[in-house]
RNA sequence: GCCCACGUAGCUCAGCAGGAUAGAGCAGCCGCCUCCUAAGCGGCAGGUCGGACGUUCGAAUCGUCUCGUGGGUGCCA
């Protein structure tokens, strides 16, 4: 009950070239061997080398004592079509069988799209695994910026394409209302609360403090509603006090400017909960325990050289190679006394995979996190849950933001980031989330803002919206002046379909299941902004290279069909990253 | 120094679970609306896939080395 069509004719494919060999071995044709060698399918680039390529031919020659093409053609001799996907088959270049789909696979997509509807290409590949995707995770000191925008727009678009393919999947907001962060947070505050009320050469602005704006606004907020009370507080009270305001009006507003991206979350989680209940401590001392940790100038450090060692070993590294890694070990808790972030993130991780019963945790980092993905997962390898396999790191690389083709520099500290909710004003929701998946996670994004604003064909997502708002015209144009509605599957009859501009949009159709399979696999939701560009453009030629309106009526039924199957395709992708597919435009 | 990522057309990037003649968009040049939306389509031009060696029937793709760019290498997060 797949609607993968691609994944049933590369099966099909092997199926045959199978039986042909066996067909051929047990009549003497083919001496024996060939059933080891694997028929491996692929799909030419070239649509003059037939749909589907088996290179078995090639593989077995040796094995079986012939050349290439001599075992192609004895596999030809023996090989059945009859009932399958495809209409011929032929033996090109080097020994290839090269297979021409037929009448019945175009008929059966029209069907697999028709019954799948919004949901064409769910399948239950997951089997219901609980993965949980944590993403953008901002300090909660200051306004996200456009790095922010991109993390939230991967991670939610990876989380909705895992959705589909069967898991059950938590989106997670890491809170970091602890630790250093949040105390530079709470001095900056309070520095300004106190310049605001005694003046501002009274007091001193601590070096390291957050410069921006947003600082002095919670500082005035806090003055507005507490006048000077709060000066006459202890120190420590005092700053605890300031975090928690400056908290309580961050937290809101991030969530607030995430929404207006389309991202909710399941789980706001905060990192002061672990340190709250204790988990850190017992993750530090189950460590210590397996003698992972020893102390070392009155702080209790991690041998993450040691965990490193093993997992490489255990990964199959060169012993000499291993031995040869200058490796540095990780403070857990410092002399004074508090836990450093890196062992709050392994209570963190722990939390997910053992406590909450995450088969999988997904997190989305800047890459300038990488150097701590092996550490972590070393970490909790170490702690017996096997990191390695279950902590999974999908780097992303920083955003360039430029103007006329000039960067503009950003930085949190001096305040120049350019937040999130004013990047909104600027462009519209569906080219923010077309723009921000449409880069592999892996390349640097220049995001030009000039670029993104124009509501012109050099914003990508008008040309996949495009088509999407010309297929809906067309059929409101056919209903209304030609009485035609768009037919069921089976009234259609899918052998006229036979331009090659009709042919690749349908094989393009039939693609959906096994790109989403893919940026799943890969965790890579470009794969299906890249898809629906192509799925325009095939829909695009086939526009103009083919008409609906005035043509006989068993073609223009077909045509109309293979325009709406594309226009549902369109927008159960558009749909997947978020972005609305528009029926005028 | 060590570790990681990335080097493909003028620019931005695909392709990297080895397959046949390496792709797209933008920029450039030339065309296409009496005809379902021209936010569209067609054509031309553009390349030592950073370099070398290796693995094999076959390498942009895998391995080793090398050059270049960026990042990491805190009792920061």
């Amino acid at each position: 009950m797949t609607d993968n069509m691609i994944q049933a004719a590369l099966a099909q494919v092997a199926a045959i070239t199978q039986k042909a060999y066996e067909k051929a071995a047990a009549a003497g044709a083919l001496s024996a061997g060939g059933e080891n060698v694997p028929a491996k399918v692929d799909i030419p680039k070239d649509v003059s080398h037939g749909d589907y390529a088996c290179s078995f031919a090639m593989a077995a020659a040796k094995t079986l004592g012939r050349n290439p093409r001599e075992v192609a053609q004895v596999l030809m001799d023996h090989m059945e079509l009859e009932g399958s996907f495809f209409d011929k088959v032929e033996m090109a270049g080097p020994g290839f069988l090269n297979f021409t789909l037929g009448k019945k696979w175009f008929s059966d997509v029209l069907s697999a799209v028709e019954a799948g509807g919004m949901g064409y290409g769910t399948s239950d590949e997951g089997k219901g695994k609980k993965i949980n995707v944590e993403f953008v995770s901002a300090n909660p000191t200051g306004p996200m910026h456009i790095g922010n925008a991109r993390g939230g727009v991967l991670g939610d678009t990876i989380a909705a394409i895992l959705e589909r393919l069967g898991y059950t999947v938590c989106r997670e907001f890491y809170v970091n209302d602890a630790g250093n962060q949040i105390h530079k947070f709470a001095v900056s505050i309070d520095a300004r609360y106190r310049q605001l009320l005694l003046g501002e050469d009274a007091v001193e602005f601590p070096a390291e403090g957050y410069q921006g704006e947003d600082i002095k606004d919670l500082a005035k907020a806090i003055a507005d509603e507490h006048g000077n009370a709060w000066l006459e507080l202890p120190g420590e009270e005092r700053l605890e006090k300031m975090a928690q305001f400056g908290l309580a009006v961050n937290k809101p507003r991030m969530k607030a400017d995430l929404e207006k991206y389309g991202i909710r979350y399941d789980q706001w989680f905060l990192e002061s909960t672990l340190h709250a209940s204790g988990a850190v401590e017992e993750a530090v001392g189950q460590l210590t325990e397996k003698g992972y940790t020893y102390e070392k100038d009155g702080a209790l450090w991690l041998n993450t050289t040691k965990l490193l060692k093993e997992k490489y070993l255990r990964e199959g590294m060169k012993e000499e190679k291993v031995d040869k890694l200058e490796l540095k070990d990780d403070v857990l808790r410092r002399a004074n006394g508090f836990y450093t972030y890196f062992a709050a993130d392994i209570a963190y991780h722990k939390n997910k995979l053992s406590e909450r019963g995450f088969d999988t945790a997904i997190d989305v980092w800047g890459a300038d996190h990488h150097g701590h993905i092996a550490r972590l997962q070393a970490a909790l390898d170490g702690l017996g849950l096997d990191g390695s396999n279950r902590l999974v790191i999908v780097l992303m690389q920083l955003v360039n933001l430029l103007q006329d083709g000039k960067p503009v520099r950003m930085s949190k500290r001096t305040g120049k980031a350019i937040a999130l909710h004013d990047l909104l004003d600027e462009i519209s929701v569906d080219a923010a989330r077309f723009v921000f998946s449409a880069t592999k996670s892996t390349s640097p994004l220049d995001f030009d803002l000039d670029l993104a604003v124009r509501q012109d064909s050099e914003n990508p997502v008008y040309y996949v919206q495009y088509a999407h708002a010309r297929i809906c015209s067309l059929i409101a144009k056919m209903k209304n002046e030609e009485a035609m509605l768009v037919p069921a599957a089976a009234e259609v009859d899918a052998g006229v379909l036979q331009s090659p501009e009709e042919l690749a949009l349908l094989k393009t159709i039939a693609r959906f299941p096994e790109e989403l399979r893919l940026a799943g696999r890969d965790l890579d939701p470009s794969q299906i902004d890249r898809y629906l560009m192509g799925l325009a453009g095939d829909f695009h030629r086939f526009y103009n290279a083919d008409r609906i309106k005035g043509e006989e009526r068993e073609l223009a039924k077909a045509r109309l069909k293979l325009a709406d199957s594309a226009r549902s395709v369109l927008a159960n992708g558009l749909g997947l990253l978020g972005v609305t597919a528009p029926e005028k435009m």
